[in-house]
DNA sequence: TTATAATGATATGTTTATCTATCATTTGAG
DNA sequence: CTCAAATGATAGATAAACATATCATTATAA
């Protein structure tokens, strides 16, 4: 395996850039090495090229939410308990991957796009899973349903950070707005 | 009044700016003036610097959208054909709005958040007022409730755009998702 | 301790976009 | 038609960010 000493520094890079650039999308490559404490000419030995330093982080951000889904214990066919872990696992992960919705980069990288595509597969296989099983809508796309629920947690990470939203309270809001909306009483029209 | 001429012709770099930048959010200023069918230099002497431009373009979107809320026939104490109409107003302007979301400038410029703000202030108003007479869900905040609705707008735009959803099939779509959420049969926990 | 590797500060080069300025040409009002 | 205003092409100035190179200093392993 690789030098140790080198791959925890390159992490500490990686999680030190993400927290920066989810509060500044247009930071600098040398407030970048500020922020990581360390000057701009490591920063360069360590990612030569801007791009690649944010393909790493996309790629880096990808592993925690697939590493955090992978933690999920709760069984697939028990829709409420497992969109409820769901969402619990990957709230907190909120300010290391928000910045992915900003990055235009990351959708011109096909290798990105796919790694992407990747790890919302096993979600995308459970949503339809539950719309054969009458669970979900089955008058919606599954793609549709994927996609709101995918940017309802951006939103919920941005009116975190905002201070909108109690971090505590984001799963239940979230799993409730996306089982029921917001209706009381079924108003909805699903002709 | 002003000269109507110019006035004209402001109108419509703008329009050709802002569907260019709905494409290419990041797009050069020559880039802007070629697809506007103008030199750079007349460019220049109609907005001045790159943020005049994006922020003349972000206070005529909002226009746009104010103009289209404005003819709104229905009723707002009933719900339903409101927000339908709402949306059936608001998704045809979609390409011609949608760059907002990822223009940062706007976040930036206190009048345009004001704009913003101020124009969303009757939908804010209809929401709590709905909440109030127990047709929408009350253990959620409004603002919860006004914002997912706006991110799910700039969703649907995008849908459109890349050809995964029919422009047609767009406001009931979102009707139905905002109200009764994905699920089928009220397995939403709202405690 | 010594030698090698890593680091940080700094200088320099390169690119790209914005902005300004100029001038010949075109347009449009009177 | 005539003339003033508007336009477009172009050149150059300025600025900002990225990228490369150098070198003295520091850290680390042997």
């Amino acid at each position: 395996m690789k030098t140790s000493v080198k791959d925890t520094k390159r992490k500490a890079i990686l999680d030190a850039s993400t927290e920066l650039l989810a509060m500044k999308p247009t930071a600098t490559l040398q407030e970048i090495a500020d922020h990581s404490g360390i000057g701009i000419a490591t920063l360069h030995r360590y990612f030569s090229t801007r791009e690649l330093l944010l393909d790493a982080l996309a790629l880096n951000a990808i592993g925690l939410v697939e590493e955090a889904l992978g933690g999920v214990t709760a069984e697939e066919h028990d829709m409420l308990p497992f969109l409820t872990e769901v969402f619990e696992v990957l709230i907190p992960l909120g300010g290391k991957v928000s910045f992915l919705s900003s990055a235009a980069s990351v959708d011109e990288n096909p290798h990105i796009v796919a790694e992407e595509a990747r790890i919302k597969q096993p979600l995308r296989e459970a949503v339809e899973g539950w719309q054969a099983r009458g669970l979900l809508n089955t008058g919606m796309p599954a793609h549709w349903i994927i996609t709101v629920m995918y940017n309802l947690l951006f939103v919920a990470w941005q009116e975190i950070q905002k201070g909108n939203l109690a971090k505590n309270d984001a799963p239940k809001l979230l799993v409730n707005t996306v089982l029921q909306g917001f209706g009381r009483t079924g108003q909805g029209d699903s002709r």
